[in-house]
DNA sequence: CTAATTTGTTCAAACGTTTGAACAATTCAA
DNA sequence: TTGAATTGTTCAAACGTTTGAACAAATTAG
């Protein structure tokens, strides 16, 4: 019963161009392009009808038109391999954020961990003409040739999931030195036998996590024990699972290091049902300070890893390379963003239960 | 030290195009796009060579040159107050995932509840030639001309935080019926004494939680008492406090309905601490369905919006729209998803604690 | 064998904008 | 007063693609 109207009367009305300005004032369409990018050569005169009547006629640029003939869309692609999750989306709203202030518009999509599917929603970008490409890998992502080849025509910059290249910038968390504060302030907290719920060793942030914890061990003169250590999926279920296989040892561990809030929630779950104290008898550090992390009870301690300034910095780092990028040479930049260990109640420390003086810490 | 490169011999080989093929081939571009758009009376032959050619000069259509020449441009905008929040970020997920499997690339913006912004960024998209825009309302927004008018000249779909315009599509929750099941359970479950911690009744979905609870509680037979209503932002802070003043009253409620997850984590902690316990003397019911709702001790119950179905249900409605609209006449879509209430720990009931047979419910 | 039809392609204009060159009119210098 | 410089505009081509019309060649019909 509706139609599509564009104003009361029932007429549609096409979108005013440059044209229509100019028919209406009886100039070029030339002229009328010149006023709106301010030409000097162009009368003041000019430039106010020019505005009066693109104000009127509800004027609107086409970026298309003009991104056709300037060779530029003002468009970025944004890829994550989900956006549902917190630390994604907040990484795409300090990116959007970022962008947004400079004028460009913010494609996104989400590669659902899938490399197919990844390069698919990619070719949709550069079929978009999107001027740089903003990623975090899918976990499957093993063949970077399509980034490789990606980034020898637009700017690319990969974010936390990245792999090592010498051409393309990236913005990673210091996972490695994450997880060495995390095991520090165990240790300093009384906890001696340290395990760890790792995420899969063949996704990097994963990896330098195991890492980080091995070499903490070791320059706390701790002996590192491969039963200590369980790969699993980031969720509560196999933090559940990993924690209860961790009580079947002989000799079960007194602290958990997750690589995930979820674990380590997961964790707390089946040590609070064995009856087991915590902080006093047991103590748990997460990663990633999901929003959940504080809520619960016990708060648990967390590595925060500023995924907002991730996204914000990525797009910063983009936005350099799309400036100078056809001028200067150009030199990848490798950002690195150190995590902050946040103290909760859920590694207060066996230190913190019996000395007084560690009480005031908190 | 580094040029962008095209292949490793150093040169810099401009994107193809469809002349390139043609000239390639000794065909002339029109020739070239008729084999793409598999044309009847283009050759087997020149097709497969036009295919082949295009893979070896890895040629991508413009999607710019293709918009501007056909008035169309693929892109889809989808604005929100802010893509982190976890409703948010799943809807916009399902969103795209309904969109891009249409052909359709998604821009996404944030009006970070500020009107200006958000006519700014709607600008912005308009620019980008959107053919199309999903949007939740910005919280400052009370004035909806540059919807009405952005409506009248593409289609427009709004969820969540909509207004009522006989013009527009709208995919919105049922917030008064999952008011309503989170107060019936809460009275099935032997709480009688039920307080509402609201969000800010001028928007819209808050109001409706509002509506619920109220008519719910008529339904019940129980009176309505003013003091039981706090609007307040929907954070566990603001639940604090509230949660707080309501303990001050000279008869405090035996229940709470939260109009946010966040709200009713706050309550939670405020009634623990005061000894009463949850959900044996008090019952919770929250709204959501966040995260860390399942996670916390003791579970909140809560009402799950299925925000992941919102945002694909605006998309689908969105895409009906954009085939049908010039073709046949534009009938709006009114599209309401029920909630659903989720039982969990926080509000199990004073029956369930006194009664064994109620016991087996859960 | 001619005319009509089919097949495969080219031609040319169009989408909306930008931009260097060209041009006419005005102002300035000498 | 003539030439040069300045000012304000128009011209025309270009960005990469699509598409109806036109056209030549090949095929079919009668």
């Amino acid at each position: 019963m509706f139609k599509r109207l564009n104003n009361s009367k029932g007429k549609v009305k096409k979108k005013a161009t440059i044209v229509d300005i100019a028919l209406k004032l009886g100039i070029t369409p030339s002229a009328v392009s010149k006023a709106f990018s301010n030409h000097p050569r162009i009368s003041e005169q000019t430039k106010e009808a020019v505005l009066k009547a693109a104000q009127q006629l509800d004027y609107r640029p086409n970026a298309m038109a003009t991104g056709l003939r300037k060779g530029k869309s003002g468009l970025i692609g944004v890829i994550v391999p989900a956006i549902h999750y917190s630390f994604f989306a907040t990484a795409i709203k300090g990116a959007e954020e970022t962008l947004s202030r400079e004028g460009y518009s913010v494609i996104i999509a989400q590669s659902k961990d899938d490399y197919n599917f990844e390069k698919k929603q990619l070719e949709g970008m550069m079929r978009a003409q999107v001027e740089g490409v903003i990623a975090s890998l899918a976990m499957g992502t093993q063949n970077f040739d399509f980034y490789k080849i990606l980034s020898s025509k637009i700017p690319v910059v990969l974010f936390d999931r990245t792999f090592e290249d010498e051409k393309i910038s990236t913005v990673t968390v210091d996972d490695f030195s994450g997880a060495v504060k995390a095991i520090d302030h165990l240790v300093q907290r009384g906890y001696s036998r340290i395990a760890h719920l790792a995420g899969y060793s063949h996704v990097l942030p994963f990896r330098k996590r195991i890492d980080g914890y091995k070499r903490a061990l070791i320059d706390h003169g701790i002996i590192f024990d491969p039963d200590y250590l369980i790969e699993c999926a980031p969720n509560t279920n196999e933090g559940i699972n990993a924690t209860e296989s961790l009580f079947k040892l002989s000799q079960p561990p007194d602290a958990i290091f997750a690589a995930s809030d979820y674990l380590a929630f997961g964790a707390i779950s089946v040590v609070q049902e064995k009856g087991i104290k915590i902080p006093e008898e047991f103590g748990i550090v997460g990663f990633s300070n999901e929003q959940f992390s504080s809520q619960v009870t016990p708060a648990i301690s967390t590595v925060d890893q500023f995924s907002e300034t991730l996204g914000s910095t990525a797009a910063q780092l983009l936005i350099d390379q799309l400036r100078d990028g056809k001028v200067k040479n150009f030199i990848p930049q490798r950002k690195v963003i150190s995590p902050q260990l946040i103290h909760r109640q859920s590694s207060a420390g066996k230190i913190y239960y019996s000395t007084p003086a560690a009480a005031t810490i908190l």
